[in-house]
DNA sequence: TCTTGTTTTAAACGCTTGTTTAAAAAACTT
DNA sequence: AAGTTTTTTAAACAAGCGTTTAAAACAAGA
């Protein structure tokens, strides 16, 4: 990996925040140029195009979607262990990532951001084991008979979908900023709860 | 409520069409007017601008969002039997219309977005007494003691969440759309228990 | 039929977009 | 220090944007 020079660093990190935030049609080059204290024409010097720049930030975005999971499942703990730390991990890492899933959603649903190519960092999460683990452990019986795609639905959704819905459930409930996100931290205990009751439904004590 | 001429229904339906699939910022003017089969000029002869154009669509998606729920919340039924028909409709609901969700919450975290008035809406589900009707039910420990904003995320969350990442999990999990309509179905049905599982701890014949 | 008002159109407006150019500035090499 | 390459800049490019204009087409009543 060869080190940036410090221009190209920091446009990259100029136009991660700008992406992340407006999305790829929310802004121009010129603003990310702007975030970055530089000319326009060097953004393209760099990275030739806006849409080069952006599979660049689109792929890092995922990359860090990615690690922050795989890292969990890499672990040494038993399923439900493993269940409880990757929403524990998910929420603190999306505490500081709140744009990210939103981002990530949004750009896959545009024409051209199907053909952006991520089906390699996907695969990391399937390399970890752990939906290897979920299928022996239902074989066991010591799991509930669910898809890989449910329970991943499962588990993403109740992670996911408060981040994304912030400004909605603000607006529904009337609340600040502060008190949703003191909210988010009670919320992910009964997610927590609610998910493992589900999938280990007799007791709470099994064992790998 | 004065009847639309067929002309300004046409660019109304076209902008609907366009606005969801692709957002405020994704489409043009032209787009739209093309899409309705007429002059740009036109669009702008009946609606001002494309941001009053815009406002009015999302507006009415708001409407259309929250209509299935209160039409929901209003029927007489214990509390336990209104959630699990709740999310027998929204999936129904979400199956006939799948960008709303996502184009709902993108636009309100766009700065513009935020300025749109939609507390109206908001305020239509609250009065149903579906708030009302869990607060008792919490008081007479016929239900689980949750924020009004937990059990509102974690409803959410599982009807929205699968909707809106349908292209993510399709491309995680490999699957067609047909495949992923179809896991959806019985996705429901772990969500729904789940859920209602998680609300109403002791057993489920509980009665308001 | 002529007039009046409405609906539709083609064309243009000024501005911003992504991208390129060509020259200036800086850095490096010998 | 002179020459060469790399980095940065200001300026321009064509194309597309939202919006406006002014004239054409249409409808309806007198």
């Amino acid at each position: 990996m060869k080190k940036d020079t410090p221009t190209e660093e920091k446009i990259k990190e100029a136009a991660k925040t700008v992406f992340l935030a407006k999305g790829f049609e929310g802004c121009t080059s010129r603003e990310i140029a702007n975030a970055a204290g530089m000319n326009v024409a060097l953004v393209n010097y760099y990275f030739r195009s806006k849409s080069q720049l952006f599979k660049l930030i689109f792929q890092s975005a995922v990359e860090d979607f990615m690690l922050s999971m795989v890292h969990v499942f890499k672990t040494e703990q038993t399923l439900e262990e493993k269940i409880r730390y990757f929403i524990e991990k998910e929420y603190e890492f999306l505490a500081k990532h709140q744009e990210l899933p939103n981002f990530i959603i949004n750009e896959m649903n545009r024409e051209e951001g199907c053909s952006i190519e991520h089906n390699h960092h996907f695969q990391q999460v399937a390399e970890t084991g752990i939906f290897n683990d979920c299928i022996k452990a239902q074989a066991a019986g010591r799991m509930r008979e669910i898809s890989l795609l449910s329970m991943t639905l499962l588990i993403m959704s109740n992670c996911h979908y408060p981040t994304m819905s912030r400004k909605l459930m603000q607006s529904i409930h009337q609340i600040s900023e502060e008190e949703y996100a003191a909210q988010l931290a009670s919320h992910k205990s009964h997610v927590t709860e609610m998910i493992v009751a589900y999938l280990f439904p007799k007791n709470s004590n099994n064992t790998l």
